[in-house]
DNA sequence: TGGAGTTACTGAACCGGTTCAGGTACTACG
DNA sequence: CGTAGTACCTGAACCGGTTCAGTAACTCCA
């Protein structure tokens, strides 16, 4: 079984490399009989094109990358990254290309890194970014290397960005989010959001002022980093000394810090919802299974995966940039914030 | 910036590509002072060899593949691939190798074609496989197919396997869960496993027939599919009807089923521990966050990643098959099956 | 002193595709 | 009938590395 090659394939048909070449690739040029000649015996001998010599001469390696920057202790627990990786990969297959996945701790540097190398090794056509940071310097290093990319969950910008780029509706789920817990009657929340490096989180906390000045609400403001442990401290600090003007409601910036509330909450002595009520900016597994169950804000992140993926297909096929804004959220109305 | 060649390099320092190459790639042939002109220019430059024109030229791509064939609304829940992935993906990392995601439906023929294609493109120069099924088709797909492979847990080899693998201790494992569960005065256990079809399950089901026989313990089994609603339907069916003869405790096949089974008991306002013990053969924050929180056996996933990604380095390094057991497996004692 | 051995280097072939610039042969049209 | 146009096909260059065979200069030792 040595390996064929186009060459191969020519000679046995008695024909140049070259027609082999267009026929196979669906390219004018040779006659209908030798196409369906050549294709029957490539299949017959199940033969593919070698990827590396087509990358070579088409200067296109037909993969993209994606860093995963996190701590490797939270990867494994944010179900948000795993729903956007399997959209992400769908799309692409269905286009043809391949995902290359590289992994690596919260560390800046070495994410450049990767796209440095990768950008001189052409080993990925493009790439997705996301988790928008203040200052984030990945954009503009990543046009001075003429990597071509998709950011996905860009936020904050005045104008459009001169980027591909997906959007969040960000103040529209805080007012989604503001709106039920007014409803629900509460009118002190907390909000514990992520760190405000990322740039959706001032988005966020924007939002949730202006539809709580709207409503009348009183929000208090806690800045935390994702993290279950976070999530734990912040209920802590906001609901350790219990003061008089506590909140009755908290909105958790994820699913993570969800439940390291919920169990502070538990540890303190404190109810939910009788006490305090609960709700999460993202939905996961984790939100259906805690006790009580927590309402959550659903990004259905393997439809956001898609579109990200969708978008850096057609950066790469067109050279276009494009924005676009992300599906509707949806609120999952659970326990944690029941009518008493 | 035009893009860079080592012909380029070559011009630029008066020597000849060869040398170049060479220089760059630590191979005798160039003197220490041209080894140093060159590297410095390259880095100078920002330069890397093309990774395609590499693969070309070395028949080696630098990239292994793994497919991750689930249900794609599971594959976002499943902690265990998670850990598993970053630990592969660092290994893979060390040794200058890419990782290549494709994410399939639990379908046999699409995972089939993608191996070979990726073996006819000459995409990956190896891949990871895992669930060992009963008549696993893809080793000898693979072998067939000349492309290099580990499989990840291998059970119920008679004798060691022909080629590379990970193996699970399932035996020893089943007696550290049998133990503990005889220790904490269960004399009827239920074992809810995944399906029978994953040849590990039928290692675990003898390991946990042969430990509870030692020490006098009834056994009742259950084949569920890993699904969280599997592991619900699991505990209906074991405990719907309360016959006198029920179980006192369930070992369930992974953390998943272990937060259905949880769910279920609930529902037939049976109480765990008191009323049944609850041991998951799986440790994922789920486990953690349940309440009760959930014994359960921690299987290390990152550790085990790392093993399985290095066992396959090391066969494409020296194309030398081996076999190797897995790092000892903890039993993570929490509330489900506390001492009353 | 002369031949073997070593070191440093080079030209050219090669990996396996794509693509461009022709070259036939055949059809169409004025 | 001459010529332009088209359909089909080919040889050769090219993508950017690696590697082999060969050459020149220099060392070493009998």
């Amino acid at each position: 079984m040595a390996k064929e090659t186009i060459a191969g394939l020519a000679r046995r048909l008695g024909i140049s490399k070259a027609s082999v070449s267009y026929a196979l690739n669906g390219q004018p040029g040779v006659s209908e009989l030798t196409r369906r000649r050549v294709l029957d015996l490539a299949e017959e001998l199940e033969w593919y094109p070698s990827s590396s010599a087509r990358a070579l001469s088409r200067s296109r390696s037909g993969a993209v990358g994606m860093v995963l920057s996190a701590d490797p202790l939270l990867i494994g627990t944010e179900p948000y990254y795993m729903g956007l990786l399997a959209g992400i990969e769908t799309a692409l297959a269905e286009g043809d290309m391949a995902l290359m996945l590289r992994m690596i701790g919260k560390d800046p540097a070495q994410e450049r890194a990767t796209y440095e190398r990768w950008a001189g090794e052409r080993k990925v056509d493009g790439v997705l970014i996301f988790d928008h940071l203040h200052d984030d310097p990945r954009p503009a290093l990543l046009e001075r290397l003429g990597l071509p990319f998709v950011l996905h969950g860009a936020t904050g910008m005045e104008a459009p960005p001169a980027f591909s780029a997906t959007t969040t509706e960000n103040a529209a789920d805080a007012a989604t989010i503001v709106d039920h817990l007014h409803e629900r009657g509460h009118r002190r929340v907390a909000h514990v959001s992520g760190p405000l490096t990322h740039r959706q989180e001032e988005e966020r906390i924007r939002g949730v002022r202006k539809s709580s000045a709207r409503h009348g609400i009183d929000v208090v403001q806690y800045e935390a980093n994702y993290a279950l442990e976070s999530g734990r401290e912040a209920v802590v600090a906001l609901f350790g000394t219990r003061s008089a003007e506590s909140a009755t409601a908290v909105v958790f910036g994820n699913d993570l810090m969800s439940m390291g509330g919920l169990l502070a909450l538990r540890e303190l002595g404190l109810r939910c919802p009788e006490d305090v009520a609960v709700i999460s900016w993202d939905d996961s597994l984790h939100c259906q299974l805690a006790s009580p169950s927590v309402t959550a804000l659903s990004r259905n992140p393997t439809m956001q995966g898609r579109v990200a993926a969708e978008l850096l297909l057609s950066l790469l096929d067109t050279g276009e940039a494009r924005v676009r804004s992300l599906p509707r959220t949806e609120l999952l109305v659970r326990d944690s914030t029941a009518i008493l």
